[in-house]
Order: structure tokens, then sequence, then C-alpha cells
DNA sequence: ATTATCTATAGATCTATAGATAATGC
DNA sequence: ATTATCTATAGATCTATAGATAATGC
């Protein structure tokens, strides 16, 4: 995955006064595995600073090496998680292959991606709030590119014949019906899991989707 | 509307010293409408109770008389939401008559209520986490009931003719996506409003949703 | 010599309560 | 007399840092 001159990766906007390269981006590793885990089990309110040091093997002296502020691991912790989501959904999207039901494909391979991210998902639904302005929009513009990955390919989809054309604007909304019919595995998955097993609901989604994009 | 007995107010379970049963019911209202406030402005967490108090015009000394905690305050606050809702809801099915076009009329009114209480949904998403397990528990069973007044219409729906029918389970997701998609508005509002209007975006939703329920 | 790490704590903040005071109703 | 309200603060907690120490590389 590349970025743009305009997106540099989240470790390079934080500051920090250690010089060895490979070493913040190791602790940082470190950091933010640890917080993962914390954030999801206690929330990122209820998680102490000293407690993501202890988990990551530090002393909170050291810990603040790496970071200025809590809110920088959380969103340490944000970026970490749309990485592997987008990489999950890139490589999906990979994997589908091109016959004719792609998109029913793609959308099944997005779907467990979210069934396998539950949690992280919906720890950025639940505490990205708690981020500075500039750094919740950073985070609200990844959310953006993912949904960015399905409007290409359905775009890609229709100059190939594989999916009835439509406007611009039709596409874009399939395109965030799909992401977040995909997330509400994540938020609503304590009711839906005693109804639906991951495979039944994205059964029943994806022919719910394909019918609603069919040709009028 | 009436609660079943399993079902007591948000107000009768939460204790107090103060005896006048009415003072109570006007303190929590003015309690509440100061929370929402705030914390739609500034989250849970960075609220102070301290602020609550002075925004809802008592001492904080005064404010710990009506409730014994902030958690208590975020869940009045969110049962309070829950029965904005609930009551906008009912009232927009009630009001979509019976048509033809009922459930396009259902959907319309349920966007408009989802438009107008945007703040107060996005709240419940982001904060409930911050609840006592037990009182999360009784949120998320309201997210539930709301979905049920869904179910309950597209049910009635499918006796009369009006809406095709299907077995129970692909009617309580479509009760859900319906719902969901509503919620939508909500949390990705910040970007769809750059490309639709509310109006636009029910219009859109309406007929994916339709066509996606139609008879195969 | 420089870089990385640790210990100990300053400083700020916030929730919740105790104890005093004012208002109300008999 | 009882009920409601206020002021002042105890007590707990947590983030972030200063200053001391250990490790590393020349």
């Amino acid at each position: 995955m590349t970025r743009s001159q305009s997106d540099p990766g989240a470790d390079a906007v934080i500051p920090t006064q250690i010089k060895d390269r490979m070493l913040v981006d190791r602790r940082r590793r470190q950091i933010v595995d640890a917080a993962v885990r914390l954030f999801i089990e206690k929330g990122f309110h209820k998680t102490t600073t000293r407690e993501i040091a202890g988990a990551s093997g530090m002393s909170i002296g050291l810990l603040y090496e790496y970071v200025a502020s809590k809110e920088d691991i959380l969103y340490l912790v944000c970026e970490a998680i749309h990485a592997e989501v987008e990489r999950g959904v890139s490589q999906a999207m990979e994997k589908a292959g091109g016959g004719r039901d792609v998109l029913a494909e793609m959308i099944r391979r997005y779907f467990l991606v979210c069934h396998r991210m539950s949690n992280h998902i919906l720890l950025i639904y639940q505490e990205s709030r708690a981020l500075p302005p500039p750094w919740r929009k950073r985070v609200l513009d990844n959310e953006v590119k993912i949904t960015g990955i399905f409007i290409d390919c359905i775009k890609r989809l229709m100059t190939e014949g594989v999916v009835p054309r439509k406007e611009n604007p039709s596409v874009e909304l399939m395109a965030h019906n799909i992401t977040v019919l995909g997330h509400m595995w994540t938020f609503r998955r304590w009711f839906l899991s005693r109804h639906y097993s991951i495979e039944e609901y994205t059964r029943r989604q994806t022919r719910f989707i394909l019918k609603g994009m069919a040709q009028t």
C-alpha cells in the first residue's frame, strides 16, 4: 500500500526525541498492540496510561518518549486498525476474481473481514470521538477511503458489463450501503448472531444488496 | 406508551432520597436536558458533573440528590433519547396510513426522525459503551424494541397483501436493515450530506430497500 | 558522549459527600 | 419537624514530566 505525500503515515506525524527509527516503530507497535487489547476490553477512558505501559512492557516514562499524550495512542490505534481493514478489503477485492458473481464474492470476503475485525471496527465507532478534531477528521477520511475501494470495484465491474450501469451517485451510495451493512454485523452482532451465522447473514444480505442494485 | 411490569421506566429504577415524586421528575428532566446538550457538544467523559449541575441550574450537591453517579445521568439520557425516538417512530408508523406505498411512507417518516435526532442517535452509538453492563443491556434492548416496531408493521402489511410474503428471518433482517440505513444518515452524515439532501437520500434508499424486498 | 530507560512525584482535576442552611407545611 | 438545597472539601485518581541511572557505540 503506497501513501501519497499529503497522507504520511500516522507514525511520521507524531513527534519523538528517540533517534532510532526502527526502535520507534517497534515500540509503537508494542504500545498499539497493548492498547488495542485494553481499549476493546475496557474502553479508552477507563484504560490508564500506566496500564498501557505495563501491558506493553515499558515504564510509564518510556511510554511518554514515544507518544506525547494518551490521545496520541488512540490515534495510533485507529490508524493501525484502518490499515489492517484496508489491507483486508484490498486483498478481498483481488481474490474475488472476475467471474459472473464477482460482486457477491467481494461482499462475502468483505463481510468476513468485518467479522474477523468486529471488535476493532466497533472500537473506532465508539472511541474515535475522543480524538482531537484534526485527527478525527483523518480517521473519518480513512472510512471514506475504504468505501472508495468498493466504488472503484463497482465502476470497474460496470465497464466490464458484469454489473448494470448506474450514474455515479447511485454507485457511491451502494458502496456506502455495502460498507455499512458489513459494519452492522459488528455493532448488532450481539443480537444478529442469535439468529444468523455470519455465513447466513452474508448470504441474505448479499441477495438483498444485489436485488437492490439490479436494473429496475 | 405503556410499559410492561418487567420494564419500569428509567426514573423508577434510580433511587433518590427526595420524597416529592413530581419534583424528582422535573429535576431529572432539567438534568437530562442539560446533559444531552453537553454530551453532544463535548462527549460524556469530557463533561464534568459540575458543568451539568451548572447548566441545569443546580448546585453540585443538589444534583447528587437526584442521581447517585455520573453514569446514572448517562443512563437517564439514553433512556430519554430512546423514549423520544420510539415516540417518533410510532407516530411515523401511524401517520403512514394504509395505501399502496405505506412502506415507502414509513421509511420516509422514519428517516426524517433519524434526521431530526441525528445527534442524539449518534450519542447513543458513541457513549452507551460507558454504561455499567446491566444498563448497557437495557439500552441495547431498546434498540431491538425500535426495530421491533418495523417488524410488526411489515408483518401486518404482509397479511394485508401490500408487501410480498416472507419467512420470519427475512422480515427481521429487513427491519434491521431499515433501522440501520436510517442510522447511517446519522453517522455518515458529515460525508453523505455533501452529496445528497435528506430527501434525496431517503428517495434513493427507499428504492433500494423496496427492490431488495421484492419477490425474486 | 550519546541515547534510551527508569523511578518518583508534581500538579491538575474531578467525583461524591458531609455538614450547614434555607424553605416548606403542619 | 421535615424536606430540599447549598458550600466547602475530602479523597481518589491519573496524566505527564523532571531528574537520575543504565546501556550503547565510538
